[in-house]
DNA sequence: GCCCTATATTTGGTCCGACCAATTTGGTCG
DNA sequence: CGACCAAATTGGTCGGACCAAATATAGGGC
């Protein structure tokens, strides 16, 4: 599926996978590399580089006399992406528990942006939900105009933690749900109410408010993404039969 | 400072800490393997498996013709231990962020393990508070019981995602604070209100009590972290004279 | 003089073979 | 049965070599 360019990332892709798919259990002994070699057909630099990376996801440890592998919830986030991918169709409970935390963050960020901004700041928010409320009629051409605002509000609050955390997340979410199509159904009446109290929460100047806002936005969007991902399940089995 | 054992790891610690302290622009062509191998007088092999950890911390591209510099803040959460010691006192600023994020994820935490636990575990959670309590004289002596007290809590949740977070989060944070010896203050009397509400908590299965709970603790140990670091700072000015 | 193209150079990606030091393993001895 | 020692295994590093892609450079056309 996810072949990348080079020899080292295929290795640290499969070899990521099997860790992943729970094949060798917590401090198990990993191939040698020169076993991994062979199996690969790749020489021992390449492999090497492989396990460098598997190291600095935290997945396995390297010491001379072998390496070992690592519990997978003691690992960096950076395996969440490649854990939802593992199968066909992402694992529902992982994309809820992104989906609520995600939403955390998120009201962590308008809370504190709204809170924090200036008046030219504020006028820029206002302008943003305005151009919301002008696409909202197309859920799918709303897309790039959210981002936006999102991406607005992570530069006012200029929080670096969140923002980082944020990226990991979004690079390996948002972008995979994508591709595979899988588009939550939100109701339009739901996307009014929520601009509606950006705006508000925008003219008051209430963080809070908007943290309620966003909050309640992303409940909603956990619900519409589990139906989401149940159609999209469905689907697979008919065109399975 | 920190010098791993190995020399590759030595070459990304070096390498990383150069980008992170900005020394290149973003998108800025990386010195060549070759050139950094004559610098650092080591094998291009060496290089590679550094540069390879760059990569996945996103703090480079590599690509035939030559590597390129990333903007930090699309990096990794894992730069974010780095980053914080960078200098022989951490940044405050990301101190405080730090804390303001795992504040919301704690307290996301104890939400939903407390309205998702069983009596069992209602019973468990209450002895642990208790303990606490019992602790509760002597702050040093507290760590490990309210480290215990999390775990437990975050097994209830069994939320992966935040637990990756964390997991990296304390991992780069927690520890190295504990090794500047940097304690923060925290009020008796705010500590018998935390005790006392999380007790509510459980007792009442109320996990948005206790969400509240833990975040008016974490804005508490804001403030006190603030005040620590500071301290410490005149204390570094004071032994500079 | 400027722009575009073709060539030469640089650079990353990979391979091979070799050596060292630390760990692991297995057997031997008490 | 346990402690101890030697051999095999394994990770860490080095050096040199080749290829393909990307970049830099020189040349020709406008």
């Amino acid at each position: 599926m996810s072949s990348s360019n080079t020899i080292s990332h295929e290795i640290a892709e499969s070899l990521r996978d099997e860790i992943l798919r729970l094949q060798y259990r917590s401090g198990e002994r990993f191939p040698s590399e020169r076993d991994l070699a062979a199996r690969f057909d790749a020489s021992r630099g390449a492999v090497r580089e492989a396990l460098s990376q598997l190291e600095q996801l935290g997945l396995i440890r390297t010491q001379p006399g072998g390496a070992r592998v690592q519990s997978v919830d003691s690992a960096s986030l950076a395996v969440l992406g490649p854990l939802m991918q593992l199968n066909d169709l992402p694992n529902p409970v992982l994309v809820d528990q992104f989906l609520e935390t995600f939403g955390v963050l998120a009201a962590l960020t308008a809370k504190n942006a709204i809170n924090a901004a200036n008046a030219e700041q504020l006028i820029q928010l206002k302008q943003l939900v305005v151009k919301l409320a002008d696409e909202s009629v197309d859920l799918e051409g709303m897309q790039p105009r959210w981002r936006e605002f999102m991406e607005t509000l992570s530069g006012i609050a200029d929080n670096l933690v969140v923002r980082l955390i944020s990226n990991d997340l979004k690079a390996q979410f948002v972008d995979q749900m994508m591709r595979l199509g899988i588009r939550p159904d939100l109701k339009k009446s739901s996307i009014k109410r929520l601009i509606s109290s950006l705006r508000v929460s925008i003219n008051k100047k209430d963080g809070e408010l908007a943290s309620e806002a966003m909050l309640a936005h992303f409940e909603e969007l956990r619900t519409a993404m589990s139906e989401a991902i149940g159609l999209k399940a469905s689907e697979i089995r008919q065109m399975a039969v």
